[in-house]
RNA sequence: GCGGACAUGGUGGAAUUGGCAGACACGCUGGUCUUAGGAGCCAGUGCGCAAGCAUCCGGGUUCGAAUCCCGGUGUCCGCACCA
């Protein structure tokens, strides 16, 4: 007999699906739609990793299995190819950048087809084609002019390795969340994105997402949000005044004393009142010399100079109170002051302590000699005048009525999402389509100039002044004001790269098009995303960016819903054999040419799916490809002959496999089809086989294809329809009961299906084991769980 | 500190969501075929000689708990001096 071999078969299933344009979506279709949804890959220079097969192959499957089922389905993929891997790459190996993304997604697309996945050839999207970026500019000065966009000077996250300055969301415990260096900080001029405009949107509308349940909270989460009122402090004998926000504006009383961030305006205002400048300054340039690294993670013990010759009052008590300097205080949130209750707030409490500062109780309930009470349940306020006797919530209520009656303070709702930093200094990225001009200031691009390509140029390293390389090229940099005519300079910063990410969902829709992002009609069609699947690490970068930018969309009438994706579902990591991730150095993981080479694609695709739970992190594991591939081979020598299979196992199966695959259940599939293959070997009809081929084909499609042919059925196994199961087929006319004693399980007993359950205890009490445990006696007691199990209960 | 997830044989992992724990696979043991086998096929495989005991530990609810509740231990992930 002929030997499986997937290198014969393969290549051969793998043309013919791409010459018969069995994977593109039809725009004509009637048919329902389908638009299933992977994150498409940054194509780097070695080609897929580890990461990519996982998702890839489990979106593929629910793809396929929906094609059969009758839908129209979408399964675009598409190229992600703008950033900083391709321009490291590019000025180390001296090549232009566009070139390396030219080879790379040659083979990735490569690997891609060898993997037999079903993606939509004619769709393909590539986010640093111009004809795509033209839209990423576009959607930029739509914020602008909407307010969104703006430039500002703010202190910045820069990483000193990349040259560039960095996203709040791209910081991941003070360091640079693509190379890992500590994040500077640095006070530049920045396009930012008034994300925080939506912050709110952003948090309501997770409730019509089917997110799983640690995505939504990661997102709210980030987003933060949180109800205080700010307060005013009047600085004594000046005009100033300091404000503050808090979430415990009940425990005014309290405040005894004020804490500003070291980068706080007040004290340059008020610089002639301070006594002990030199100190303060020499604390603040302390603190500015810290990296956010440094201030969080390192430095917990408080530290901080009293500002001498100010003191605020505290508008309840009306008692002056001391100022202190600290970087226990951010800049960054509320606003960038605070009230300190020490009594009350665990840092406040320490701070307190190591200066020596009173600590005030205005919530009983706790023993502030020991630490601060921060209970919010269950405390009564004490020593807080016209608030005592008060539970902490009305206490809460009752202080912001009265802080507005005397304008000193309003309810105020907070987030810990800030604004977008949106530039980058570097080469391989959108050029920003915004035009300095010294008469008319910063003047966007007229659309009709779009897109604004990158120059061709010989140098586009980073420098390390923060600059742009964009900013070196004269011929480029200086242009002709779109307004008054006159001479002026082009924005030299690029986009991240998530702005290109943050839409190609819609471009997918109607990717040709040259007038439009896409058109009314195709995105009427195919959005919203239906399943999208891709990694937790974006949860709150491109997730909630790309759902931002798709809010905006919506709100200028491009997009049609408020939300992009209707369903999100997330892979788990792939940790290679020893347990810990995959790296190449250590040798423990896996590359998917190897393995194709050596056992084929569709091995490797039951192996990725067979390893464990999708949505569960899972070791890599060798031995696992060989139960795969064996597999495959057992289904390859089945010969359909005269017997036929056990129609209620087949419909069983047809059912599970069903199922499990719209619960992304892939593991229990292949081990339900596993179990029916070793049914088939001891006999099976030719339509077995063929019901068996068309539920393993959307797994293993190119010996499924295979097989179909040499059997003679029509057409091909990928376009067949999904098997059918009845539901009343699935079920034996018997069931065998567990038959339990005292809750026990003493044996089993087969009765009809559906029976009486009077004739189910009838049946178990008729066991020999429950003759010889009862002994004559009767039971006190009878639980029938019909077609389960009979539990007999018996006294003593 | 806040938030999320998880803990099942030698291993990866199943368990219709409160109803026969260990599906499926790896590994291992024995057999068989073979000049040979790290190939194939067949059988066995949670622990225990047994009665029994078993889903991280301790309580609870229930006729019945891997599953629900309370307490504890441990692991992983996200955020974190967020006022």
């Amino acid at each position: 007999m002929e030997r499986y071999d997937p290198k014969a078969i393969e290549p051969k299933w793998q043309k013919t699906w791409l010459e018969n344009g069995c994977f593109r979506a039809g725009d004509e279709s009637g048919k329902e739609r389908f638009y299933a949804l992977i994150e498409f890959p940054y194509p780097s220079g070695v080609g897929l990793h580890i990461g990519h097969p996982r998702p890839y192959t489990g979106m593929d499957v629910l793809a396929r299995a929906r094609r059969m089922q009758g839908y129209n389905v979408l399964f675009p993929i598409g190229w992600d190819a703008f950033g900083l891997p391709a321009e490291n790459y590019a000025i180390k190996n001296n090549i232009h950048p566009a070139e390396v993304v030219r080879h790379n997604v040659e083979h990735f697309r490569g690997q891609i087809r060898r993997l037999g996945y079903s993606f939509d050839d004619a769709r393909e999207v590539n986010t640093t084609d111009p004809d795509y970026y033209k839209w990423t500019q576009w959607i930029f000065l739509k914020m602008v002019e909407h307010g969104l966009a703006y430039k500002a000077d703010v202190p910045v996250n820069w990483c000193p390795s990349c040259k560039c300055v960095l996203a709040n969301e791209e910081v991941v415990g003070g360091l640079c969340e693509r190379c890992e260096a500590p994040a500077e900080h640095r006070d530049k001029s920045q396009w930012m994105l008034k994300i925080t405009q939506y912050a709110q949107r952003l948090l309501d509308d997770l409730d019509l997402c089917e997110f799983p349940a640690r995505v939504a909270a990661q997102q709210r989460n980030w987003i933060g949000r949180s109800e205080g009122a700010e307060i005013l402090f009047a600085i004594a004998g000046t005009d100033e005044s300091l404000r503050v926000y808090t979430t415990r504006p009940d425990t005014l009383f309290g405040a005894t004393y004020m804490v500003i961030s070291p980068e706080h305006p007040l004290i340059g205002r008020l610089e002639s009142r301070i006594q002990n400048l030199a100190e303060v300054d020499g604390y603040r340039k302390a603190a500015a010399r810290k990296s956010d690294f440094e201030r969080t993670e390192l430095v917990k013990d408080k530290t901080g100079v009293r500002l001498d010759g100010i003191t605020a009052v505290n508008p309840a008590t009306g008692n002056d109170i001391p100022i202190y300097v600290s970087d226990y205080v951010l800049m960054s949130y509320g606003t960038g002051a605070i009230m300190a209750v020490p009594g009350h707030d665990t840092r406040d409490w320490e701070f307190a302590r190591a200066f020596g500062l009173p600590i005030v109780e205005v919530v009983a309930g706790g023993d502030i000699s020991k630490e601060a009470f921060t209970d919010t349940e269950t405390g009564t306020m004490v020593n807080s005048g016209f608030l005592n006797g008060m539970e902490v919530a009305e206490a809460k209520k009752t202080i912001a009525k009265w802080l507005q009656g005397k304008g000193l303070g309003e309810p105020k709702v907070r987030y810990k999402l800030r604004d977008w930093v949106f530039a980058r200094q570097r080469y391989w990225g959108e050029p920003i389509p915004i035009i300095h001009c010294p008469q008319c200031g910063m003047v966007p691009l007229p659309e009709d100039q779009l897109p604004l390509k990158l120059p061709e140029v010989q140098n586009y390293k980073p420098t390390d002044t923060g600059e742009s390389p964009l900013a070196a090229i004269g011929e480029w940099v200086n242009t002709t004001c779109p307004q008054c005519g006159g001479a002026a300079r082009r924005e030299t910063d690029t986009m991240p790269q998530w702005a290109g990410s943050s839409w190609y969902f819609l471009r997918y829709a109607d990717p040709h098009n040259q007038n439009e992002l896409a058109s009314k009609e195709a995105l009427r069609r195919w959005m919203p995303v239906d399943w999208y699947n891709g990694g937790m690490e974006h949860t709150t970068l491109h997730l909630l960016y790309s759902r931002f930018w798709h809010k905006f969309l919506y709100d200028i009438g491009v997009a049609e819903q408020p939300e992009p994706y209707i369903k999100r579902t997330s892979h788990g990591f792939i940790l290679g054999s020893d347990g810990t991730k995959i790296s190449k150095s250590k040798n423990n993981g896996m590359d998917p040419d190897v393995i194709m080479r050596e056992y084929g694609a569709d091995t490797l695709r039951l192996t990725i799916l067979f390893i464990g739970d999708f949505e569960k992190g899972c070791q890599w594991s060798e031995k696992a490809i060989k139960g795969c591939r064996r597999f495959l081979e057992r289904v390859w020598a089945v010969k359909p002959g005269a017997s036929a299979v056990d129609e209620v196992k087949l419909h069983q199966t047809v059912k599970k496999v069903t199922e499990d695959i719209e619960g992304l259940k892939f593991n229990t599939a292949i081990a339900a089809m596993m179990s029916l293959l070793s049914v088939m070997e001891k006999g099976c009809s030719q339509f077995d086989m063929n019901v068996f081929l068309r539920l393993l084909s959307p797994f293993a499609p190119h010996i499924s294809e295979e097989m179909w042919a040499r059997q003679g059925e029509k057409g091909l196994c990928c376009e067949a329809a999904w098997p059918q199961y009845d539901p009343a087929k699935t079920v034996e006319d018997t069931v065998e009961l567990a038959v339990q004693v005292n809750g026990k399980l003493r044996g089993t007993v087969t009765v009809a299906r559906g029976c009486e359950n009077d004739t189910a205890a009838a049946a178990a009490l008729g066991t020999e084991r429950v003759k010889a445990i009862a002994e004559g006696r009767e039971p006190v007691k009878v639980i029938v769980v019909p077609d389960k199990l009979v539990n007999l209960i018996f006294k003593g």
